[in-house]
DNA sequence: GATGAATGAGGGTTCATTCAT
DNA sequence: GATGAATGAACCCTCATTCAT
């Protein structure tokens, strides 16, 4: 379910075990809404089956979320981090293996499930949009930064090296999404070492 | 169901210029569901107001589409056409011209809005998935071919010519589909020359 | 479905041998009706079924009946015949005989769909209901007649007799009707024997 | 489910005096779909008409009966009590009385429209099918005791006793349901003689 | 006469949201 | 704060009935 990033355990005393049954009452709402959303999708989840995974009374879920689209903002606001620092190790020499490594930790936190719902959801708010669009510039960011410091001369002109990023991006972001409607799989490190092989 | 279009002016004596209020009812039905659909999505999309832009009563929606979903998969089986036929052009000698073409005409007969239904509607309905299923596949099926045809030797295996066939399909759907939620856009000649130099 | 009475078959030559598509279209309506208001109930039997299963298109049901009701009317009407002749054959000395065989043979033509609409309708239509009165107002009286005739000498008063003919009625209306309901079958050999030993 | 009836007065202070507006809502709504049901009908009556008559908002009927047919099904279970315990008064000797006392009292606790939509709705669930059925078989159970301990001896054999048992639960039944499509009355209590009559 | 498209008034049901307790 | 009854606007869908052809 991601992490939860328990907001101080209103339910339990400090410094007591936490167990499912005595997770605070909001975060209890957010893990029921994540499950439900990934599975079948914002629009089609009433507020009451919220609640009733939930195991809380109705009426709390618009206690702690005045609307319901609130549910979905703020579980992209906490459950989705898109990793901005420019933190990319890049090898010289080795552009191949410098986009797998991107490919293999994408600047996102999320669980799968909010994956899920990062794609899914995107037409439902702006807010998710914009998440779903900071994803893919940061994704672009990095491989270009990579590429541009793993490849051993500025061969090829800047033009060439910002396609490569960019359409690197989409296969990641389309391996996350399309693929699962599709049934297609990609194999990022095939598409890194073909781009690679483009630049080199 | 199938391919209609040839339904005709029932409603208009022959040789009469056709107006909006002169088509068909189910045809206005289809054009109204496809306008809303593509603006603000199928759930999103009360029949009522379909009615009311088709200028139709709303019974009659229920007339022709006993259920709202039906109305979405009778666009996506009369409006959207993968076509799947071999008719590839290529030219030997030029992989990237030759992809610049298959992505200049993708193998898919729909109006832009129908391309936006397909992709957006994607997790509605199974019918969807699987047309855009098959257009993926279609174009998938459709660079390897170019490629292999373009390519002057069986210079690098065939893994890495699966591998930018089905980069390139990514792309070209990466661009009509997530690029509008994340405004980023691609050159698909600019990856078209991108991947011929990988392989070439 | 019991005995169709045909309207002169309308649609073939006079002479021709009849087989099911070519019985009249007035009449299939009327035994699709009987069919589908003795299986699911006038109620549940929308026109448009009807229509379906006599394979006539919608609007002609409504062009033999102008409202839905007139096809149970008719249906009542042209099927059901309470006999109110006063044919009953008396055995004097048995009484219990004469009961039986006026439970063998209710004063009523009608197909075991028609009784059955004939029960379940009661509350729907006043002519329905009336008929039902009816029927049992016509057994009531021939169980009168046929205890008067038959038994010996006027023992026991005339009130009396009114009551044994008034409870034979009802255990033969109601093992056609709460029967079904209630699954408890009743003998009416056994309640004639009983009730001819009652006044006997 | 079960017996509620002991909701109380949720809206009203203790000790105040309860008029119609003063009651439970949940107990309106079933008052007013009691009322309805067994004037027009189950399948005649919208619920929104309930709600009207039981002045309360459309969405609260569902509230409390998520389905039409629960409200139907709720008042059978709660406003319907088919009692089985053997609680049978007979008096040896006196069969006709006995019989009498058992009309008297049926062993169904339930208001007149209650019985009504008991009878009438037979057919539209199952569980009214049921509860009618397991009255007809409480009635028969106490019309065969009560014979057999009001009988003086075992004159007439097992047999006849039972066809007197579900005759007089026939004629039992039938008055309350057929009599009032019919106008037809029946005297429990002739028949109650006549009976121990055949019998004596 | 025969036909099926057209019509629109409900009907049951859902559900986000409010609010008194 | 916490709760679940209350609210009512929509929503999908049904269906008797009409009517132009």
């Amino acid at each position: 379910m991601g992490s939860l990033r328990q907001r101080s355990g209103r339910s339990g005393r400090p410094g007591r075990a936490r167990d499912a049954s005595d997770t605070d009452a909001r975060t209890r709402i957010l893990d029921a809404a994540e499950k439900l959303f990934a599975g079948v999708g914002y629009e089609a989840t009433p507020t009451a089956e919220i609640a009733r995974l939930a195991e809380v009374p109705k009426g709390l879920v618009f206690h702690y979320f005045p609307r319901k689209i609130d549910v979905l903002v703020t579980l992209i606001d906490e459950r989705t981090l898109v990793e901005e620092s420019p933190e990319v190790e890049a090898v010289p020499g080795d552009a191949a293996g410098t986009l797998s490594r991107l490919a293999r930790r994408l600047p996102l936190s999320a669980s799968p499930a909010m994956r899920r719902i990062l794609f899914r959801e995107a037409d439902t708010h702006g807010s998710v949009r914009d998440r779903l669009g900071r994803l893919n510039g940061e994704i672009i960011r990095r491989a270009r930064f990579a590429l541009e410091l793993a490849l051993p001369t500025r061969r090829g002109d800047a033009a060439r090296l910002e396609v490569a990023a960019v359409t690197f991006a989409a296969v990641l972001l389309y391996q996350e999404n399309l693929c699962q409607l599709t049934g297609h799989h990609i194999d990022p490190d095939a598409v890194a070492e073909l781009i690679a092989h483009a630049l080199g």
